[in-house]
DNA sequence: TAAATTTGCTTGCGTTTTGCAAGTGCAAAT
DNA sequence: ATTTGCACTTGCAAAACGCAAGCAAATTTA
């Protein structure tokens, strides 16, 4: 039901069957600001993501080695999301995204801080998060 | 019909409101490759889009200002789209994209072998494809 | 300890978008 | 003068989306 079809052998064609929508990177950034969320995060975030839609994409990035499901430290009843290591590596994309809309959109204050430290040392940036989203704690 | 209803002030979701779909970067991606289409030309493209979604991704891509309609210069039933400023700026993107997928696809020959220019120098690659793809003639 | 609440989903259903095929109007070639 | 090419548009069935409600298991509250 959430397996892959790919249109073709382009990169930026198998690329955009995996997360191609409106509604994938989303769910990627939140993880990536927040390092890990349970489904009722997701669903508190400014977009209002429909219940049964973000159910099929979490079902779709796991599928796809995006994501991954962690019991909850303290409770059985909720359950972690985490960024895998195919998911962390998404951040270059998602830097450059937030560059492209740095320069055509007014951003919020808090988006535009945490681009100045990015201009400053991308790579460094980069490093440094890839090493905090990827250290289980 | 095609204008832009920002689902939040996220450069994430702005962005995606744009070109976050399964087939806008794939144009995107034609231009970046070829420097100018035609209808036709995307029609012919791997992926095979269908003709009404075509005519509703361009016009949505013009509207916001990241393709541009031209006269073609040998006939008046020819029309041209070349990327905008805006557009060709997504080239830092779409190279990601390609980073991305080189890592987790088996890429085809030809991509493969962009990818290695892209590696040794990407500064470089998208300096010169900028101009390459901004510069009229 | 029984009842209410939280959590992570699933189900139904009306609306929107997609995808395929066929059609249209203008330009250009024959 | 007629056929072909090109850039779309239209119709319609199928799929995806979005909203609200429902549900089972776990947890909290009374």
């Amino acid at each position: 039901m959430d397996d892959l079809k790919k249109r073709s052998d382009c990169p930026i064609s198998s690329s955009l069957d995996i997360w191609g929508d409106k509604w994938s990177l989303l769910i990627v950034r939140d993880l990536m600001f927040s390092k890990q969320c349970t489904y009722g995060d997701f669903l508190k975030s400014d977009e209002k993501i429909a219940t049964n839609i973000l159910a099929s994409r979490l079902q779709m990035l796991e599928t796809n080695g995006v994501i991954t499901k962690q019991d909850h430290p303290d409770s059985k009843a909720k359950v972690l999301y985490k960024l895998t290591q195919k998911g962390v590596d998404l951040l270059p994309l998602m830097i450059e995204i937030n560059l492209w809309a740095d320069k055509y959109f007014k951003l919020p204050a808090d988006s535009k801080a945490i681009l100045e430290e990015v201009k400053k040392d991308k790579e460094g940036f980069i490093r440094d998060q890839t090493v905090a989203l990827l250290n289980n704690s």
